[in-house]
DNA sequence: TTGCTCCTCACGTCACGTGAGGTGGC
DNA sequence: TTGCTCCTCACGTCACGTGAGGTGGC
């Protein structure tokens, strides 16, 4: 460590012996040294450190750094925190069923992004229910676009939303179903198609899910297991991302995605 | 990311054009990198990943890698904490001070040392108690390792015991007093002088104090409002090792050290 | 003379990120 | 023809740790 120190011109001996080339350091350089260790234990790096000893900073840049670092020492106790939660519950995975799960939730974000849709309704958020609607609504949906002459920027996205809508009662516990294609930011409203911004999620818990949508209902059940054994709880509508969509329906490859908070 | 994963050998595409060398994936294998990332998040390096993926690792093997990770991560969720409130304190400080500490405390562990060593008592811990037994005894402690031909392997160091002995009430409030120097690993014990061994502290904090014992207390009781403030309580005798002690008593440089443990 | 401690390079760590310079397909 | 995206090296990151090979003072 000294010698590094030495080396990029931090703390440098009092003196070197000139045919040795033996470092000597004197007692009074011990209280630099406890310095430098002090402000690199917050987490500085040493240049941040040199700077501050070279006091080329200001107090109020020091402040900065300072409340930065709180704000950083902050995130990553958070992070931890989850961490340790996820390593916790694949213990106790473990033990009670003797295994992994292979099926792996991730946590990621999700970009904004502008797309091009048409809703429906559905009674419920069943296969059964979604399915028949679901399916003429993505056809319309590249119908349109074909007319239009609007170029996908990525995948098909389904999203579905609780209808709070107290005008007409009677739907009022009706599913809104989404069916979504990415479009370029710049693209505007047109006749036929809503235009609108998917919005940005700090995290969701995701899961690839490969087969046909009929069978979907136990991914998404697992998927909110897992949010529940991780500490976190849903946050806001459930998305569907449609990665791989061969002939055959059993070769689906699908992206379950649910925006999360921690609990 | 990818490139990365491929070069390793830990993700390879599914096709790579032999022309353009493009790398091309399958869906499927959304599946198999949401697995490296999800464990890759759990803070496991890539080839840990790999191992656990390859199935290199027995189940007995995972729950290992897994219960150390669980204590590395709470390592750290300390450590983090404790730094957080150290950054904190600093912020404080700059607010009511207008300035950030340069008298810098260090958080250390100490080693477990074998020394030579002789006692007395004193009435209290102020410099005018213990200014007038430590100096002799000091001097004895010299006097005796030079005659016993045993040369010691640092430097003095001084602690301070509350006595808890009842045997002899007049004395119960008054201080012990040990000047210890380091020896050899193997010393043995010998007439006229206690070897024993200064146990390990796992985390001290210390701070280096320059100028004559007369007028160390002020910095010890620094060193106590530093304790209190930045989450921690008193752990233990405390130390003063005596790094430099020239003629000049105004000259000395001594480490404050004082075990410490989280409040 | 033999350990012992110190020295100087030089390379490794870890998971990528970042240019520089180049190229195939729309 | 012009962007655009991808490619391949090669080097940087950060604070040291770790040998390899060598040397001065007891």
């Amino acid at each position: 460590m000294l010698r590094h120190y030495d080396a990029i011109g931090l703390l440098r001996p009092a003196k070197v012996d000139p045919t040795s080339s033996y470092r000597f350091y004197e007692a009074s350089q011990l209280a630099q040294l406890n310095r430098i260790v002090a402000l690199k234990d917050l987490g500085f790096g040493l240049e941040q450190v040199r700077s501050i000893l070279d006091e080329n900073v200001s107090l109020e840049q020091l402040r900065g750094m300072l409340t930065l670092r709180r704000a950083q020492l902050a995130a990553t106790l958070a992070e931890d925190a989850a961490r340790l939660v996820q390593v916790e519950e694949r213990l106790r995975t473990i033990e009670s069923e003797g295994r992994m799960p292979t099926d792996e939730v991730v946590v990621k974000r999700l970009e904004r992004a502008r797309v091009a849709e048409l809703t429906d309704t559905a009674a419920s958020l069943t296969p059964e229910d979604i399915g028949p609607v679901i399916e003429p609504l993505c056809a319309r949906l590249g119908q349109r676009l074909g007319e239009l002459g609007i170029e996908p920027t990525g995948r098909l996205t389904a999203y579905y939303e609780q209808s709070a809508d107290d005008q007409s009662p009677d739907d009022s516990d009706r599913i809104t179903i989404h069916a979504a294609v990415p479009v370029a930011a710049g693209t505007q409203e047109v006749h036929g198609l809503s235009i609108v911004d998917l919005p940005e999620v700090e995290r969701a818990a995701t899961i690839v899910y490969r087969g046909s949508m009929d069978d979907v209902l136990p991914t998404w059940q697992a998927l909110a297991r897992w949010i529940d054994a991780n500490g976190y709880r849903s946050a806001g509508p459930v998305r569907e991302l449609y990665v791989e969509c061969p002939e055959d329906p059993a070769q689906w490859v699908t992206e379950l995605q649910e925006p999360i908070t921690p609990a």
